[in-house]
DNA sequence: TTTATTTACTGGTATATACCACAAAATATG
DNA sequence: CATATTTTGTGGTATATACCAGTAAATAAA
């Protein structure tokens, strides 16, 4: 057996001072109680896990089913637009429909009226397999909620809701 | 032109109706109003944003530097240890910190009572690199702090990472 | 109207991250 | 001790995502 050095989380280090740190449990202190990107991210990854395995072996992961939730929300974004809903760079966007463009969820159909648009859209396959993983997701948020708090669930969405929007990062910039 | 339908969020649609939305402002209400993981994945895009355009030119992405901090304040963590304390998938670690070894950044040392483990160090020119990038992270950071408040800021980080906890996964995972 | 600029998208390249199958070492079991 | 099981990493494959450098269409400017 190894010798386990104990938590004391009642000296914070400051970040990237080294401390020698052994210990295995999680409260320990870190990086993300001081870095609100880190923080996000770390959870991001969490809640992906979590979700993910909610949604199991359905064709679809978790993110495929978001970004598909929000295309038929939307009724037919242009891609530019759905991008900016998403908080995404135009191309990462691309990039991300490709499997289900290939997989025939989603098809892409030029504008118009602007032939350099092009509008996202479920396919009928796609509208499909997204209502039918609501239940999946249903229970994923159900169980979110649960464990979280109903109301502060909603309040923390509201919070990233801020901090995701153009305002935020308007702010963020200018200071 | 083309004739524009306008905002309306007294009425929220249920997710994945069709709503034939064209609007252009962020206003708008989508999936992330709704599910805590996309709300989640959204804010992380964009933090991911604003905080490495803040990194700018270094040679680390802000995903490199919440890591190697994370490294610099464990010690010297085992790849496993270093993983759950990120929250991450050990291979997922492992393919992340292939780019910072590649460049020196980082390295693994074998433990030397169990053959099995690896230990993952900050080499002298990563630890120097951190420190070097701590000026930036330090503005990324007030920045986020003066646009959303630093009460709120570090209540955030709290909530994310009860989220990001092992008894939280428990908690969703077992109701 | 010709030219300059802006807008919307595509493709390349690199990192981030997950899951699965496998290998090797350590540990538990009979 | 010999075998079964668990633990820790590695490599493959696929999606997620960013930034940059084009390209083509639309629009503004001269």
């Amino acid at each position: 057996m190894r010798e386990w050095s104990f938590k004391r989380n009642d000296h914070i280090p400051p970040i990237g001072r080294k401390v020698r740190n052994n210990m295995t449990n999680q409260q320990e202190d870190g990086i993300w109680l001081h870095c609100s990107n880190s923080a996000v991210r770390r959870a991001s990854r969490r809640l992906g896990q979590l979700y993910g395995h909610v949604m199991g072996d359905s064709d679809l992961k978790s993110t495929q089913f978001s970004l598909m939730s929000q295309i038929a929300r939307s009724g037919e974004p242009t891609l530019k637009n759905l991008a900016e809903a998403m908080v995404m760079d135009l191309s990462a966007l691309g990039h991300t429909l490709k499997p289900l463009i290939r997989d025939g969820m989603v098809e892409l159909v030029p504008d118009e009226r602007d032939r350099r648009v092009k509008r996202v859209r479920l396919t009928e396959a796609g509208t499909a397999k997204q209502q039918e993983l609501l239940t999946l997701w249903r229970d994923a948020q159900s169980r979110f909620d649960q464990a979280f708090g109903k109301e502060k669930s909603a309040e923390l969405r509201k919070a990233l809701a801020l901090i995701s929007s153009a305002e935020f990062a308007e702010a963020f910039t200018k200071s």
